[in-house]
RNA sequence: GCGGGCGUAGCUUAGUGGUAAAGCUCCAGCCUUCCAAGCUGGCUAUGAGGGUUCGAUUCCCUUCGCCCGCUCCA
């Protein structure tokens, strides 16, 4: 996925981005803080219409999706649930002589004659250096070895001509504390907790502390049963949630792509299990090809919803300005795939610092309700009359094969959870029991985006710059930001050609009232009108009004008509103001 | 977290151990009949803290931030 990294283009952007309002770093006066940034005025407006269009083809336009929005700060057994709290905070450590780190947990055992020394000093300057190290020597290697190595180390702290002091050796088994590549000594293990961590209640102790989300779907499915029962809704059906989320990243880095606190826009849709579809529908129905499957049918199993998924997330990409030529779908490798993903799409943006991520789609199967059912105790499972009856109508044969097969999953899910194999047989057997019985854990499709990357891989692809000559051959470089008009933070800039005429000035402003309850519409009076076409230009306005004299009947045929001005052409035509708003709507939502 | 580079106005850059310069932007006024025109005037800066010095934007230290590489990325 290496790319030429494009800086200067980088650095453009996240100048215009300052100048014009759309993102300003986090409290900028106070010298910033790292992984933060706020939205100015444009870019609050861009992020707006985003999340807005999101939600609104998410939920509104659906039947069989509805929305949520959970708090920030849960319980915190939540995040053991969902296993953050164990996979976020693994000790790591790092190599003295080479600072690659390690998980503290994955370094291979090591045995061997530990070499320990004190410090050393430089036999030149006479400058010492009190530095405890040690190098672990592997049996059958000459003790010349674990000196080298320790003396690279006391070198790379300033020593030269270094002499070791106070050498000393120790029989090691089984030490997980030097690397094994050169036997350096690592650091103590240090915990790595990229979860924000707070405390509910004026009292600051363990008994109280919680975390700020990492990510948003946990509280989807935490909320799962609630939402199933006052929604009126069954699987196949989805909860759609916006919201802020929280990583403690180790590095933020390229802008906003990387931030600590961050929004994310996620849909879990939960789907019955394929052996529910396969009962209730006699088979499953699996992908015939690639490309969007069409319109959901019933026995659609979680291959053919996940494909779905991608390709309506797709069309959405494409609908605000995104074309599939700037997008890269990713099919992640079975190695690469998280134990209870059954398969994961990431879309991915061609940023001007490379090809990175701005959505994964998961297959989750059950694991997510799972856990909860687990760590709760609350049951997460749905009735489905239609399953129940359906099942008493199966082939004896046929029941066995689709039990044997429920029973199997559960079975892998509950042992790898760290249930004793006895227990997770039992169980398992139970649920496939239930599932006859027309109970089931649904399984989930996770597509899972986040806003403020959308923002950037929006800013980036609208970003242009042209050269242009003006009438005296002077070359000057016209910077405009060419947003889809649906996501365009301004949808029209108002312009009085002239400021100095009161009459093209009162007609703007009933122009701008007139379209105000419609849309973001900006008036500009100040400077030329060429002036003002530019500086609506960068901060990417697609259409420019303009007053002029015609409007006011210099020309009777072009009484109470307006110039339009499109932003990337600088192509004009007349509109009647009286069908602004129409011819507007059209084209911005 | 480690290593390297950088930090002067809203933006882009200049410069100096002794009054901080310019272009663009922005604001006000005049002018202007469709693409950053012109004239006049105006606002705004040495990231923060400490040290050396008579005097620091300049030298030193610390810190914060940005960029690059490494590391990390459930």
């Amino acid at each position: 996925m290496a790319e030429p990294k494009d800086n200067v283009v980088m650095e453009k952007i996240v100048s215009l981005c300052k100048r014009r309002g759309f993102v300003f770093q986090s409290s900028d006066i106070y010298g910033g803080i790292n992984g933060f940034w706020d939205y100015g005025p444009l870019g609050a407006e861009l992020k707006r219409h985003v999340k807005e269009l999101w939600w609104r083809s998410m939920t509104r336009m659906r039947d069989d999706v509805v929305g949520l929005e959970a708090t920030i700060i849960m319980h915190p057994r939540i995040w053991q649930a969902s296993g953050h709290v164990d996979t976020f905070s693994d000790p790591m450590c790092d190599c003295l002589l080479t600072r690659k780190r390690f998980r503290a947990d994955q370094v291979d055992p090591q045995s061997g004659l530990a070499y320990h020394y004190s410090g050393a000093r430089a036999t030149v300057a006479g400058r010492a250096l009190q530095a405890p190290y040690s190098v672990l020597l592997p049996p059958g290697k000459p003790p010349e070895s674990a000196r080298k190595v320790a003396l690279q180390f006391y070198q790379a702290r300033g020593l030269q001509n270094v002499e070791l002091q106070g050498e000393r050796t120790e029989k090691v088994e089984n030490s997980q504390r030097y690397n094994p590549e050169n036997g350096s000594l690592l650091t103590p293990p240090r915990p790595f907790n990229l979860m924000f961590k707070t405390y509910v209640g004026p009292v600051a102790d363990e008994d109280n502390v919680a975390y700020l989300r990492p990510e948003t779907a946990q509280a989807i499915f935490a909320q799962f049963k609630n939402v199933l029962e006052t929604s009126r809704q069954k699987p196949p059906f989805g909860i759609a949630q916006m919201g802020k989320a929280f990583r403690n990243e180790v590095t933020p880095r390229n802008f906003t792509f990387r931030s600590r606190e961050f929004e994310q826009m996620e849909l879990e849709f939960f789907i019955p299990p394929d052996e529910a579809v396969e009962a209730l529908r006699g088979r499953v129905a699996t992908p015939s090809g690639p490309g969007h499957p069409g319109e959901p049918q019933p026995d659609w199993g979680w291959q053919l919803w996940h494909q779905y998924w991608v390709e309506e997330r797709l069309r959405f990409y494409e609908g605000i300005g995104l074309p599939r030529t700037s997008l890269e779908e990713y099919w992640q490798k079975p190695e690469e795939l998280a134990h209870y993903a059954r398969a994961t799409v990431d879309l991915l943006f061609k940023f001007p610092f490379g090809t990175q991520e701005l959505e994964g789609i998961a297959a989750r199967s059950d694991f997510d309700l799972s856990q909860h059912q687990r760590c709760s105790g609350k049951s997460m499972t749905v009735f489905d009359e239609e399953l129940k009856t359906a099942w008493t109508k199966l082939e004896p044969a046929h029941q066995t094969e689709l039990a044997d097969r429920y029973r199997a999953a559960r079975s892998r899910y509950l042992q790898r959870a760290g249930e004793p194999v006895e227990a997770a047989e039992k169980q398992a057997a139970e649920d496939a029991t239930q599932l006859a019985r027309g109970y089931y854990i649904p399984h989930v499709i996770e597509p899972s985006a986040g806003v403020d990357r959308l923002i950037l891989a929006l800013l980036t692809h609208a970003f242009a710059e042209e050269e242009t000559t003006d009438e005296k051959g002077k070359k000057e470089t016209r910077t405009l930001m060419r947003f889809h008009p649906r996501v365009a933070p301004i949808k029209a800039g108002v312009f009085p050609l002239l400021k100095n005429k009161p009459e093209l000035v009162r007609k703007a402003r009933e122009v701008r009232e007139l379209l105000r309850p419609h849309f973001n519409v900006f008036y500009d009076e100040a400077g030329s009108i060429g002036r003002r076409y530019a500086r609506q230009d960068e901060a990417g306005t697609p259409f420019g009004v303009t007053i002029d004299f015609d409007t006011l009947g210099e020309k009777p045929e072009a009484l109470d008509t307006v110039t339009v001005r499109h932003r990337d052409d600088g192509r004009q035509e007349r509109v009647p103001i009286r069908d602004l708003v129409a011819w507007l709507t059209a084209r911005t939502v």
